[in-house]
DNA sequence: CTCGATCCCTGGACGC
DNA sequence: TGCGTCCAGGGATCGA
């Protein structure tokens, strides 16, 4: 699940293997998790990549202006653009020999000018993918909050002391802090010893500082370590992170809190799963974490109403062919 | 302003 | 083996 570290590293991969590289054509799959599909086929070819940047969970690749012949046939829309990428849950990007047989759920292949193709895999297609002008670009990256990694402490806790939503809701709230998913939350609240549960306005100042300064070392040491790879995040290179092997509190339901021994908890907050220790974590009144997962950790609950709507839409799924890059 | 609910989507794990 | 169910979760959207 790509978060601040693992955008990072991808962004910073991406730097090393296709900065300078010219994009000759474009090849989609499925499209429905891009902008403008036909924008891309349209105003890609062309374009050098020019500088690869990450703003929270995005990443920029940064595209030149057409040149040339290929200027005609873009009907005058030449000036510098960029190309945004989120990689949503489940997003992977990375270059690869053209002759390579495709990845399953593979939905962007773009021909480089080395030979190489630099290519989107998305299974579950919760990533987005934009072309985007100068104009759109900037409108596109409003209602941002601060870079964590940037982030003064006076400024963090205006944007934290200030407010009645939990604590938990604001760390992953992009228009207070851009980059923090649920693992960093959940991490940095642990190592803070703050619940998530808590409302940001009964927090401190010298808590939210605490938490600033956790939370910065946390996705720094993240970084250094390429980020975590919990189900199936891989960088640029095709690795995995290592940053899982440093959870704390993330994931480790029913396991002894590092600190104390506690069994760490899980409950829902802001409607994700959050992971804390009981004791070191003090619940706010009255809030109760769920009962402690059995040995074989499933529950046996109705949630409905979802999973019929799934299975229809399974079985009567001729609605939509496969895409030709769907094929394995 | 803040909340929960719902939807998007698929693979993997698990229950039976 | 195989089907049904649950879960993962970032983000958009909507109604309370």
């Amino acid at each position: 699940m790509p978060e601040l570290p693992e955008v990072e590293t991808v962004a910073r991969g991406l730097r090393q293997a296709i900065l300078g590289r010219r994009i000759i054509s474009v090849t989609l799959g499925k499209t429905d998790f891009i902008d403008d599909p036909v924008a891309l086929e349209l105003h890609l070819p062309g374009r050098r990549i020019e500088a690869v940047e990450r703003y929270g969970k995005f990443m920029l690749l940064r595209l030149s202006a057409v040149s040339g012949e290929t200027r005609v046939a873009t009907n005058g829309d030449a000036a510098p653009a960029s190309l945004l990428v989120h990689l949503g849950m489940t997003g992977q990007i990375a270059p690869s020999p053209a002759g390579q047989p495709l990845e399953k759920h593979t939905h962007v292949c773009m021909l480089l000018d080395d030979g190489r193709e630099l290519r989107y895999t998305d299974a579950r297609r919760f990533g987005r993918i934009a072309y985007l002008t100068k104009a759109l670009l900037a409108e596109e990256l409003t209602g941002f909050g601060a870079d964590p990694l940037e982030v003064s402490k006076e400024e963090f806790a205006d944007r934290i002391c200030g407010r009645r939503a939990r604590i938990k809701a604001l760390l992953l709230d992009q228009s207070v802090l851009r980059g923090v998913g649920n693992i960093y939350a959940d991490e940095s609240l642990w190592k803070a010893k703050i619940h998530p549960a808590r409302l940001g306005a009964n927090l401190s100042r010298k808590q939210a500082h605490t938490l600033r300064r956790v939370l910065q070392d946390i996705l720094r040491k993240a970084i250094v370590l390429r980020g975590s790879s919990i189900s199936d995040f891989l960088d640029a290179e095709g690795e995995p992170g290592e940053y899982q092997r440093h959870h704390r509190a993330y994931g480790r339901e029913g396991k002894g809190c590092y600190r104390c021994k506690t069994p760490v908890r899980r409950a829902i907050v802001a409607g994700r799963s959050s992971y804390f220790c009981p004791r070191c974590q003090p619940s706010p009144r009255g809030f109760a974490a769920l009962p402690l997962a059995g040995k074989n950790g499933r529950k046996t609950k109705r949630k409905n109403a979802k999973d019929a709507d799934k299975s229809r839409r399974r079985n009567g799924k001729s609605r939509r062919a496969p895409g030709a890059a769907e094929k394995r």
